[in-house]
Order: C-alpha cells, then structure tokens, then sequence
DNA sequence: CCGACTGTTCGAGGCGATTCGAACAGTTGA
DNA sequence: TCAACTGTTCGAATCGCCTCGAACAGTCGG
C-alpha cells in the first residue's frame, strides 16, 4: 500500500477547500494544529474505523497532511509549510476558526 | 425580501468554506474579483435562475459577498475587507487558485 | 394596464458524499 | 504459531446538496 502524496506545486485550491469541508476532518486539522504529529487513530478515536480511513485519505490526497508508516501505526502532520506557501493564510484562518 | 448579511464578527469559516465549495460558487468569487460590482445575473449568466438564486444565497449568508438591490436588478460585491479582517490570506488564495 | 424582466420559493428528482459492517493485509508480541 | 492491533477496501444504505420547472412578487417601460 502506497501512501501517494501530492507534490506542493500540484495542491489545487478545489480539494484542499473540499476536504476542508467536513466536521471529522475539520477536526483533525486543528487537532495536528495543537500536536504536530499524532497517529491517525489518535486524530479521530470516536469513529467507525472505516469511515476515518475514508477522512484520512482525503485530507491526504487533497495535500493537507501527510502520513508516514511506522509498524502498523500510521502517523499524520500538518503539510504546514506547503500549505501557507501555496495558500498563505488559508491554514491559520481554519485553525484560528 | 429582506437581504440579511451577517455582521463581520458572525462570519464562520465553516460557512464561508462550505460556499466556496461548488465551481458555480468559485465562478462567482473569481468574477467579482475582477470585476468589484456586477449583477447577479451577470456572474451565473448560462445557470437556471432557481439554481443561480440559490448559489447567490449561499454566497450572501456566508458572507462572502453584499447584494443591493436596485430597482428590479440585484447587485453583488465581495466583502473583500471584512474576509481579509476575519480570514486573512483565505480570499487570495481562493482567488488566485 | 400590461407584457417583459430580475430574482425568489417551492417541491421533486438525481446524484455524489458519508456511513457502516464485513472481510482483508500487514505488524507486533507472547 | 497465533491472537490482538492498525488501517484499507468493498458494497450497500442513507443523507444532503444540487438542479430544474412552475408559480410567484416586484419593477420597468410603453
């Protein structure tokens, strides 16, 4: 299983406004915001394990986090300095709410 | 009809992101930008009215943008200044993609 | 007054996003 | 080896947004 990240240049407006469009993943931005990497379980522990894979993989193919293997644990951040070079401000003013 | 814009204060991001979410929306947006003050039929002019209308509603009570009416035509322009305040950096980054 | 015009509202239909359980792959530790 | 764990994928059901036509309100010009 590959984890495909978008490369900073290629981040289009349309999907980072589209995966920001959901409370579950909403959430999970703000909290990597507060704790710079956390494992993917951690982001979102009160849902079906299904229907956060299905979140996680929208923040990630849309280039708002990226994910990084470690044993069976799958680990998430903040695309931070991609993000606000690419759209300066938009990150801040989701997490500022 | 009253044209109801919520203060700069009530603006909620998770509004203003849930309307930026739709091209017919993002069209809108960009068109203003460049073009300060237009009729609303100018910014939808290949859309259904009920559909147009109902994109225009969801623009004004996020709002995204100010409407005044005059006589039978309804005017549109972005609240360029009160996004900037309360979401800095988001209308750029929507706007130049 | 009357037809043409801009825009709203309503209900119905369509369609994509969300959700879930079940089955699965890979890892870990006993 | 084997059970427990993290996470993915699939199909099916559900939910909500989008779209449209029809009817409507208000305005304008003749």
């Amino acid at each position: 299983m590959e984890l495909d990240h978008p490369a900073t240049a290629a981040l289009r407006i349309e999907d980072v406004l589209a995966a920001l469009n959901h409370p579950a993943r909403l959430h999970v931005v703000r909290t990597l915001a507060a704790n710079d990497e956390l494992s993917c379980q951690a982001t979102l522990p009160d849902m079906t394990k299904s229907s956060a894979s299905h979140h996680w993989r929208m923040l990630r193919e849309s280039g708002i986090v990226e994910q990084r293997r470690e044993g069976r644990y799958l680990f998430m951040r903040l695309r931070r300095a991609d993000l606000d070079s690419r759209f300066p401000g938009l990150l801040d003013a989701v997490i500022n709410g």
